[in-house]
DNA sequence: CGGGGAATTGATTGAAATCAAGATAGGTGG
DNA sequence: CCACCTATCTTGATTTCAATCAATTCCCCG
């Protein structure tokens, strides 16, 4: 038996917002198909390599996204190159910082993404007057806060070990919202990522890893694959309770 | 020549909060002298002592607060009792999460204090029915954010002095707003809260005091009153360019 | 003036960084 | 299809910065 949409006038809605997963999960939720059809027209869709930049700390901000496909890392650097990854961000996440014209962040694909981008002023002026798209964004600041702050703990007191575990629990668990089975997941971040993350060098992520695999909490197959027979066990180890 | 205000009813306006701060800079500016007037019946004041709880991690929000005075430290406790302060705010901030039922954190007074409280339930209600407040506490939610990922850095990255360093400068550039001279100020929390916030022990800050104590880009009287002859040269001690 | 929590200072240990080779894997061209 | 090349990752040896352990000393308060 076939379920009917709530949407009321499908064919109202534009072709590519159809599938896309923001318009259930993300901002555009919040549009009806009238506005989706106007933010539609100036909006472009493109493909990211990993390591592309979607925008650079100090740049101005032009244009707003929301993640279709793959995880984008928002990062910080020192004026001596030390650097921390401060966020990551799954689709379908919306990417950007609302009423700031510059950017203090650098967001680039960790891995290989898909983004749809909508000209700042137009959706500033479309969050002026619908407010419950501000409302959709204000959401997902308070969600971006409390992730922030769950990761200041990890970064401010646990050990190398716990670290590189709460990584492991992070990606786990957000990689893929859909799947019942979050027991097995591909790395969308290099070593060198990682350790930018966790605030710990290459080195000490790799000794970790192989730590963790020694005690069984998870196997390793060619560097990017995970998997994790006891996901309450690595939660353990990660000092989540 | 006298300034006339632009509140034209100032008369409508509750007597406790024509003096408030939270009016100018904080949330309670986005409401009219009506709905201010509504919100207030439900409201109510308290001081609070240094170390006085307002929320705990765990419970269940039931009032939301601005913060007249003083200063308030968010923490975050492991289960083996390890403690990290995942932010402070200062008057006039508006103290709560929106829209969660449960509390992540722990907000308690860092020193003195006084906060205006009002029902979540009454808070939330308004919220819908005005776009502008809900504005407001976006952009005081993405105030947070920035500041939260700003510190993600300086407790990934940084070394133990550029972490004291860095704190120093927080403090001087937010304890009072207002003032001009930036340059002398009384440290809103002890050598325990410090090591929290920064992610190190108590020894190691005391240790990184003296030391900026002699090379001169401090000084220190009675443990808690700070003075700094170059802010400028302090800002070089924290690692920000 | 004396008591007690807070802060400093000192000695030592320890966890992660750094320095330095190797091993593995993914990609390229013969 | 295989050999080679280069990135990425792992492993090992050593150093270093901050934690830990242990006394004092300093203030604030009664």
């Amino acid at each position: 038996m076939e379920i009917r949409r709530q949407d009321i006038h499908n064919s109202d809605i534009p072709l590519v917002c159809r599938a896309c997963e923001a318009r259930h999960g993300g901002v555009c939720g919040a549009l009806t198909s009238e506005q989706l059809s106007e933010l539609n027209k100036h909006s472009f869709r493109n493909r990211l390599e990993t390591g592309a930049e979607v925008i650079g700390q100090g740049e101005t901000v032009v244009n707003y996204s929301n993640i279709m496909r793959g995880v984008v890392k928002l990062t910080k650097v020192m004026a001596d190159g030390r650097q921390q990854i401060v966020g990551l961000q799954f689709a379908p996440d919306f990417l950007g910082r609302p009423f700031l014209e510059e950017s203090a962040i650098t967001a680039e694909a960790a891995t290989e993404s898909e983004v749809c981008n909508f000209p700042r002023h137009v959706l500033d002026r479309l969050v002026k007057r619908t407010p419950e798209l501000e409302h959709k964004l204000h959401q997902q600041a308070l969600k971006e806060l409390d992730e922030a702050r769950d990761w200041m703990l990890t970064l401010g007191r646990k050990t190398a070990q716990e670290k590189v575990a709460s990584f492991l629990y992070l990606i786990a668990t957000h990689i893929d919202p859909e799947s019942v089975d979050r027991s097995a997941f591909e790395l969308p971040l290099s070593r060198a990522d990682i350790a930018d993350f966790l605030g710990l060098t290459i080195e000490t992520v790799s000794r970790q890893f192989t730590k963790l695999r020694k005690e069984n909490v998870i196997r390793i197959e060619n560097n990017r694959h995970v998997t994790v027979p006891d996901m309450d066990r690595l939660m353990r180890y990660a000092g989540n309770d």
